[in-house]
DNA sequence: TCTGGGGTCCTAGGACCC
DNA sequence: TCTGGGGTCCTAGGACCC
């Protein structure tokens, strides 16, 4: 039998905030969304203590921080540079990795032949990671993706444990499973444990148990998957991380509500201009550009939510047709008397940049000229690649995004000014 | 006063084709 | 009065993930 890890990071943004601050150790962390808007992230202490995930933060700042708790801003250079470097480590150890998310790895295992060699190489994973990037993990290992998920909340949840966890053999895995509602279950959110459940479907081993076609008819094969997966049933491969996007989406709440079309203007095309950045460093071209304006959800005045679609009549990954798409979607889907919280940029229907389909007839719409100068985009991004140093009119790159961030950690690492020094 | 951001996959249904 | 069968492609929306 074939086996796979997970590795999993320990309250990851929490366990960033340690590194270069060892007084933190056994403190309550807790990480901020933008705007310190609400908590998306909490070291072992701060859970303790009750708070739980996604809570604004306005709500619990006060008791919290009086009963000693530490609360940072998020720092996303810092969490997106520590987590390269973990996965540089655990890449270097085996064949196969596939990166999931910024804190999670699958591991191809297929060289261990028995799960006791399977078990010491996690232990052994473990100890370099700590070591070497100061980040701990936690890490799951099974025949299936599924199952190593399960692992790794299992070894999640045994205080004092190595933080290895091997599901492996058949009797291990049915009694897991009988540990464990469905909702805990890698692919089981909210709506599926619900309609599970209605159907007397409660634990994970009743949904192993179920019959997959039934599962197959009354939900979907993505269901039907996670049921075959349960039965050490491999369907979900591990993929390396070459495959490119098929969207790339830049959206932010705002600090302030926006009320009129003059103030969401430069901040859409800040959403434009880094969308753009990040479709060509991706070395692809779109066809389509969206814009989404959202109210707030939680206040009781008149909700909207403005969405718009232009289509180019070729490949764009110039800044200027982007931003005239976006400019031209936000006029098509503002809508005057409401207070906007929130928009973005969505990019679509991408093709390889080096590859270039003309139109016989530019027949989608006459009014859309595209400009598209690969040489210009590459002379702009050269010159912004380390501090941008050259905006486009319309971004009015004064009031680049109304955020708030008050309480961020230095950029320990990627920043010369915010190295770390001796004393 | 203050409530995150960025993705993927699948399905149903409509438009269109012969 | 009676109105086929089989297919593809695209999009919107829903589900999920971290």
């Amino acid at each position: 039998m074939t086996l796979l890890a997970l590795v999993d990071c320990d309250n990851f943004y929490a366990s960033c905030e340690r590194v270069f601050r060892p007084d933190l150790r056994k403190k309550p962390i807790v990480v901020l969304s933008n705007n310190d808007g609400c908590v998306i992230a909490r070291s072992k202490e701060a859970k303790a203590m009750g708070i739980k995930m996604g809570v604004p933060w306005f709500q619990i700042k006060r008791a919290y921080l009086a009963q000693g708790g530490e609360a940072f801003s998020s720092n996303f250079a810092l969490y997106g540079d520590l987590s390269s470097r973990v996965m540089h480590v655990l890449a270097g150890m085996v064949n196969n990795i596939e990166v999931y998310s910024i804190d999670e790895a699958f591991l191809d295992l297929q060289h261990m032949q028995t799960s006791s060699h399977a078990y010491e190489f996690g232990i052994y994973c473990r100890n370099i990671v700590r070591q070497w990037v100061g980040i701990p993990v936690r890490i799951g290992i099974a025949p299936t993706k599924t199952l190593a998920k399960i692992a790794s909340h299992i070894a999640k949840q045994r205080a004092g444990g190595t933080g290895v966890l091997c599901l492996n053999e058949q009797h291990h895995i049915e009694r897991a499973l009988k540990n464990l509602s469905v909702h805990e279950i890698w692919g089981v959110g909210r709506n599926l444990s619900r309609r599970l459940n209605a159907l007397n479907i409660y634990s994970g081993y009743e949904l192993m148990q179920s019959d997959t076609r039934f599962i197959r008819d009354k939900f979907s094969v993505v269901l039907e998957r996670t049921v075959r997966e349960l039965r050490s049933e491999q369907c979900l491969q591990i993929h390396r991380n070459t495959e490119p996007k098929k969207q790339i989406i830049v959206s932010r709440s705002f600090g302030k509500k926006i009320v009129d079309l003059e103030q969401m203007r430069p901040l859409v095309s800040n959403f434009a201009v880094r969308a753009s950045e990040k479709l060509r460093n991706e070395g692809q071209k779109c066809l389509q550009v969206s814009v989404l304006i959202f109210t707030s959800p939680f206040n009781n005045q008149a909700q909207y939510r403005g969405f718009h679609t232009i289509q180019f009549p070729s490949p764009v990954s110039d800044t200027r047709d982007i931003l005239a798409g976006a400019q031209t979607a936000l006029s098509n889907c503002f809508k005057r008397g409401y207070s906007y919280a929130k928009a973005g940029v969505i990019l679509n229907q991408f093709s390889k940049h080096s590859i270039t389909q003309g139109l016989l007839f530019n027949e989608i719409d006459q009014c859309i000229h595209v400009k598209q100068d690969d040489k210009l985009m590459q002379y702009i991004d050269s010159m912004n690649e380390k501090q941008a140093q050259i905006y486009y009119a319309s971004q009015s790159p004064g009031h680049l995004l109304p955020i708030t961030k008050s309480m961020t950690s230095p950029r320990y690492t990627t920043n010369w000014l915010d190295l770390p020094t001796a004393n």
